[in-house]
DNA sequence: ATTATCTATAGATCTATAGATAATGC
DNA sequence: ATTATCTATAGATCTATAGATAATGC
């Protein structure tokens, strides 16, 4: 049952896109190698050709989660005309409904944080470089006096987001779980303006 | 071997108290109910007398995680005299090299976030009523206008505090972490400043 | 008589490996 | 000849239970 080079090399991307996608659902530890391939159509006996171990396949399907998520924000950057609402369309899309109720395919800041704070390693270099990433385009996008305060003001940003979609994903209710949402959408953007007035001024169009 | 009422009482609470640390620090499929009650003096056959499964004692463990909390919390608000620092003391002790570096007795929320998120049941509405509380101290103390604004603030800086700790404890290094805790307790502090200047003056003291 | 704790284990699950199979690619 | 995948399983671990033991408390 050999396949072709482009048929491994599709397969072993198919484990990977399953990983991504069940990791973030149900966490690292609630899921099995066994699930993984299977959700890739395989058996689980044929992991241990592409991969290492487990851990090597978290390492790249973190990659692969974050690489997704900064091509949604690159995505969303690009359909703002003028560059004005960057930011207030980044933080709509990261703190609106569809997210809060797609983890799978939703940051992986917010859907694995605590767990990975816990490793070491290449899964967790690979987290903490994906989370610099997010913290980057932040910080290119944001209009602020000096380079020192945007940096903090970008750290910030995205430390805010990530917990709030997470306590929003632990309340108690859909209702409790949006209120969260909206109130760190609000506020936000109420800061950011206070920084930058053409924010608000954008949001009245 | 039985015990007195009075030990029995004290051994339960043991086990919650080794079950709170041992859940923060490793996550709660990292510490097996063996492990928790090797840590309370135990074997883990007894277990089962003093709690329905691990579940059960993951919510009471959780609830104790939360008023430990709160207990601090409560001793910082106190010891500030006037009350006019409340918020910015808050905030560093949340953010403080301490807490960052103490998992297993700090926040549960910065702890176990992503992981509840995933449950259902007991554990998760005692997580969300634990994420209220801490919503509602800083509604207290914060100053602000309008009750609706002042409710809104509470929930983003709860959510900005414990997503900087979660990203911060997943950095790939002390260094980038430490700057990661004073980029939001810097920020948070200038945006709290800008609605309550008393705040910042507070700080100058 | 009741019960908190202990020892021992059933039953399930998980990671990783071994060896067989069948198709590619030198 | 090599290798991607499959079946089967070893070895470890985990939750929960069963039954024994020894001390409390009616």
């Amino acid at each position: 049952m050999r396949r072709t080079k482009q048929q491994t090399a599709e397969t072993r991307q198919q484990i990977v896109k399953s990983a991504s996608a069940l990791f973030r659902e149900r966490g690292v530890d609630g899921v099995s190698v066994a699930e993984v391939m299977d959700k890739a159509g395989l058996t689980h006996g044929g992991f241990y050709k592409h991969f290492e171990s487990k851990e090597a396949l978290l390492t790249e399907a973190i990659a692969d989660a974050f690489a997704n998520s900064m091509c949604a924000w690159e995505e969303t950057i690009a359909k703002q005309a003028d560059g004005q609402l960057t930011i207030q369309a980044l933080i709509n899309l990261y703190l609106s409904e569809k997210h809060l109720n797609d983890t799978a395919f939703g940051c992986p800041a917010a859907a694995l944080g605590t767990e990975i704070a816990r490793y070491v390693g290449g899964s967790k270099k690979c987290f903490a470089a994906g989370v610099k990433g997010m913290i980057g385009v932040f910080e290119k996008h944001l209009e602020c006096e000096n380079a020192s305060d945007r940096k903090d003001l970008a750290v910030t940003t995205v430390a805010c987001l990530v917990g709030t979609l997470m306590i929003a994903r632990c309340a108690e209710n859909d209702k409790t779980a949006q209120s969260y949402t909206e109130a760190s959408n609000k506020t936000l953007l109420r800061f950011l303006s206070s920084l930058n007035p053409r924010v608000i001024e954008g949001a009245k169009h």
